[in-house]
DNA sequence: TGGGTTTCATACCGTTCGGTTAGAAACTCA
DNA sequence: TGAGTTTCTAACCGAACGGTATGAAACCCA
């Protein structure tokens, strides 16, 4: 198979401008034209290459919980549960407002609220977030049979409070939100995490 | 002026049911024929009486502020600045997993993200939910004057603390998670409020 | 009963939506 | 150079969008 005529776009690089488009405007608020214009994909090539809007949204968010939440992932891995949610409020905070990315989070900004058509979007969003939340709930849980946390403890809650204060942040964030001021607040649900497991 | 036809609806009537579609679907989410349908009233009669989507979806948003939101304004006239928190905190769960209404906010699934010609839409309900936690941080400024509160507590960092967990909350009850699991949520918050107001 | 008035149902407006087709353009290889 | 392949530009598709015009239907009042 020799090579025709050369693409005037890098997948990659073109998938990214996507991550963003959806980033900023949600499944429902981007276009097609919006995506190719962004991505500098011909309207053909964008169906040939990514195949169609809902599946382009499906590899968008697999790029952005590769890439844009690989700190969730590096929070659970550390050694103790209370590390675990500190290095998780604070990078969370400084991922949903970084001066290079749009505000908040995608998995929210992409679409908490759909038409009937398309619930299956928030949906699919809504389900990924909670198969987060098991993550840390598990990593809790884990926490307890070593000891680091208190046996009496509920890791499903625990789990949940960060997932709901990091929620509130990326909401916050793309609200305008400044960094600084994020940081207070995660600094107070930290106090509040350290008081639940320290009895 | 005598009578004409008789109206087939009742305008707050239909006015709620407004609410409910722009609640499940978001602005962009909703179209005129989704509103016409659930609000049993032709287009034209839409157009004359509430005037566009536009201005409609502004109708709703007052209707909601003014009758689905009281119980913040009563959280707020609570006599102590922790009353104020844990009826707020314990109010907002149940307001968001209501049995007759859409689980979650209107504020944040009304458009939390829109298309460009959108954007004064996201970015008015941004600006309500901070104007909202502006009168949280007014209310912990005055219990700090009243010696409720104590001096060196930053009111600001409360009042952003309170607003980012609802709204974590109201995501989560989107998602469908029941509210018993967000009231354990909501008891974390209110030991780390409680933690932090009381040294 | 017959104006006057208001809302009804229906058809229509231009535009944009997601998605596709047609053919010219740009490359590799022989 | 010329066949083969791929991507390009550009026009096009039916459907749905927000919004409006038209005329019949249902009321009050005289």
């Amino acid at each position: 198979m020799p090579g025709g005529r050369p693409r005037t776009f890098d997948e990659d690089e073109a998938l990214e401008r996507a991550v963003e488009v959806f980033w900023r405007q949600g499944y429902e608020g981007t276009s097609i034209t919006d995506l190719t214009t962004a991505m500098g994909v011909n309207k053909p090539s964008l169906y040939a290459v990514f195949g169609g809007k809902a599946d382009l949204f499906r590899r968008v968010i697999a790029h952005y919980a590769e890439h844009d939440m690989a700190y969730a992932r590096a929070a659970i891995a550390e050694p103790t549960a209370l590390q675990v949610a500190q290095r998780f409020l604070r990078d969370n905070v400084v991922a949903v407002t970084l001066d290079d990315k749009p505000n908040g989070c995608l998995s929210i900004q992409g679409g908490v609220s759909c038409s009937t058509e398309n619930q299956d979007v928030s949906q699919f969003l809504a389900a990924s977030r909670l198969a987060g939340e098991k993550a840390f709930a598990d990593r809790f849980r884990l926490a307890i049979t070593r000891g680091d946390l208190p046996a009496d403890t509920d890791p499903d809650a625990l789990a949940r409070f960060l997932m709901v204060v990091s929620e509130g942040h990326a909401i916050h964030a793309a609200a305008g939100v400044p960094r600084e001021s994020l940081q207070k607040s995660a600094a107070i649900a930290e106090q509040a995490f350290k008081a639940m497991i320290t009895r």
